[in-house]
DNA sequence: GTCCCGGTAC
DNA sequence: GTACCGGGAC
């Protein structure tokens, strides 16, 4: 399907923001995007699902289903919504429920917080607001549980106030229609995407628009393998011309930071030590170390001593704790790893045998290959 | 099993 | 910036 633009309906490139230098060569080749609200909502009227929220202009009704779609598909949201709708068909009967039986209907949605303050919503609105929703979303904001995306919609699902959405799905097909390379999880992005759907928005029927675009995310334009085969603006939409749509939108990965507690036990046993080698499917794999005791959280040193993994190594071996340092700090890319180094004399006895534990000179210790904060700590200690 | 997705409150 | 949660894709 080509895509027809009248140049009658061209407007400006709109942002002084500086997109990428592919862009700006997609700006020159395909200003035409203009079309893209028309092009939007027809293809919206053809492929829409019809869902419950969508036949009624109720505020209440939209709040409800917009605060249960928080985060959630439509598929798992849908059953809840008729659940609350026909308990409670409007406001002031939900604003008398009790919270456990709103919590029992919420059962199974997770994000529990939506619910607790929606009831407490509701009855800000009775009390408040003489139990008449709010009608625009400067007032729709102030309400708990509703922030700069619920207030747009309900602002323009229920009264067809001028706000852009933007959720998910605006980010998705903006970013890729555009080619907008800003990080969608910065804190500038939702300023730039809502200006961006502002501009594209059809006034004259901002509710439509908004269903649109976000109907067009959530099923066309999908986060992965989009049906660009069977999109209406593919011809004019950055991503697709440039085979750019896997790299958008532009996310920046944050790596998780799984936070460790590594207890090294250098043991001394007459000039000797005692190394292993990383086996597991783990960071460091290969390199050596002192035998490692890992906490779930850091412990002292009579939590050291009763941990079953040290009695288990140590077993009748005398011995006696010499020395510790406070926990290193390093930092993986993935991983907060906190190192404690504890200096153990062996008295008397043996290590349990353990054909992994290699017995050492600390002469040469500089043999052996070693995470990085093993080298400090043994270079600081001048064994190496 | 692991990874990815997603609005708001604080 | 991080916690809150469950489901779907792989």
């Amino acid at each position: 399907m080509v895509l027809v633009f009248r140049t009658a309906n061209l407007v400006k490139f709109p942002f002084k923001k500086t997109f990428s230098a592919e862009t700006k060569l997609f700006e020159n080749n395909f200003v035409q995007f203009m079309c893209f609200s028309t092009q939007l909502i027809q293809w919206y009227r053809q492929n829409k699902r019809n869902l419950p929220w969508r036949e009624t202009t109720d505020p209440y009704r939209i709040w409800l289903s917009e605060i249960i779609l928080q985060q959630t598909r439509v598929e798992q949201g849908l059953p809840y919504f008729l659940k609350y709708v026909q308990t409670y068909p409007n406001l002031s009967d939900f604003a008398k429920a009790n919270e456990d039986e709103i919590l029992k209907y919420w059962q199974g949605l997770g994000y529990y917080s939506r619910a607790r303050n929606m009831l407490n919503t509701a009855k800000q609105i009775i009390k408040f607001h003489n139990g008449k929703f709010p009608e625009n979303y400067a007032a729709l904001i102030q309400l708990k549980g509703i922030g700069p995306y619920t207030a747009a919609a309900i602002a323009s699902f229920a009264f067809n106030e001028k706000v852009a959405v933007v959720d998910g799905n605006v980010f998705r097909v903006l970013s890729r229609f555009l080619g907008i390379y800003e990080p969608i999880n910065n804190s500038a992005a939702r300023k730039l995407f809502t200006k961006a759907a502002l501009e594209l928005m059809n006034k004259k029927n901002p509710a439509e628009f908004n269903q649109a675009i976000m109907e067009f995310g959530a099923t066309l334009c999908k986060p992965a393998k989009p049906d660009c085969s069977n999109c209406p603006i593919s011809s004019a939409c950055f991503a697709f011309s440039k085979n750019k749509i896997a790299e958008l939108p532009v996310k920046i990965v944050k790596p998780i930071k799984r936070i460790r507690y590594f207890n090294y036990l250098h043991l001394n046993d007459s000039g000797n030590t005692f190394f292993k080698k990383r086996e597991s499917k783990d960071i460091w794999q290969g390199l050596y170390e002192f035998p490692l005791i890992e906490t779930p959280k850091t412990i002292n040193q009579d939590e050291l001593l009763e941990h079953p993994d040290f009695k288990k190594l140590v077993q009748k071996a005398k011995i006696k704790i010499t020395n510790w340092h406070s926990a290193k700090k390093h930092i993986l890319s993935h991983q907060i790893i906190y190192a404690r180094f504890w200096q153990i004399e062996m008295v008397k006895g043996n290590l349990k045998q353990d054909k992994a534990i290699i017995k050492i000179s600390e002469e040469r210790l500089a043999e052996y290959p070693v995470p990085r904060i093993l080298d400090i700590y043994l270079k600081n200690n001048n064994l190496v």
